[in-house]
DNA sequence: CACTATAACGCAACTCGGTTGCGTTTGTAA
DNA sequence: TTACAAACGCAACCGAGTTGCGTTATAGTG
């Protein structure tokens, strides 16, 4: 709830409304364990006090994404999921039970991988995904 | 022209056959450069002598993904890509003008990470996706 | 060459995530 | 209270991908 109304705040401040369904759909996506999909968000928020048509949820998760308070990722070709924007992680996919969870990676890691794609590629490395797909504890 | 070849014979030894269609697709994932969505290989297929069907496309492109002769990849929200199987690489995806290129990277990089997950976390690495974001030699 | 089994194909209809245009409602500041 | 624009709902639409079913074509066999 925190996140949500500091978010409500920061908008506000730049001239954007505290609308009902932009603070319902903050609350589900910091309320949730994990990223969720539009159709996912629809069934939360109708499950609540009132639904929203989904041409809301999908323009409002838009502006949220380029307000920078949401990202999205999408896994092998399923739908985009969503989640409120945090430090740089990645995922942890179950390919059983398909449950997704955060995970931090060292980045030093590869990134001197990147630097030398940079140079031998000449291709200017702005962002990368990473992924990966396995069997969760209560799958194994 | 040489691997179209050798996957048909390959797939003649298991007893399937060696249809226009199959022919054709995998002579198309050969010659292109860069890995290609379904609407693609339409596209490509129907500039040639003959078109197929869109359904034929999926379902052909189904069987190879499961005899291991074509792989999948899937770009944040874009539609899914095939190529031709080969060793295990990333990609390299422009974001101005949308070419995806192959680029090796050096496995142990991470490799150390997988296993500080699986202890960490509880969760057993099959498999993980890599893409790098950015602009090619003609965008920068 | 004819016959046969079945792999492969085409067609039409469908599903579903996501988009667009447009007119209406609602939040907020003056 | 008013007025403007942000936010919203609705309906129609788009396109990737799927399904059921009847038809065609490949390749082995006699």
């Amino acid at each position: 709830m925190e996140t949500t109304k500091r978010i409500l705040d920061e908008l506000k401040t730049n001239g954007f409304r505290r609308s009902a369904a932009r603070e319902a759909l903050l609350r589900t996506l910091e309320t949730a364990q994990s990223p969720l999909s539009v159709p996912d968000i629809e069934r939360r928020l109708a499950s609540g006090p009132r639904s929203f048509n989904k041409t809301t949820v999908y323009r409002e998760i838009e502006f949220l994404k380029t307000a920078g308070y949401v990202s999205e990722l999408t896994l092998r070709n399923d739908v985009a999921l969503y989640e409120l924007a945090g430090p740089h992680h990645h995922h942890l996919v179950c390919v059983d039970c398909g449950t997704v969870r955060d995970v931090a990676v060292k980045e030093e890691s590869w990134e001197c991988e990147e630097r030398r794609i940079e140079k031998k590629e000449g291709f200017r490395v702005l962002d990368h995904s990473l992924e990966f797909f396995g069997l969760c504890g209560s799958c194994q």
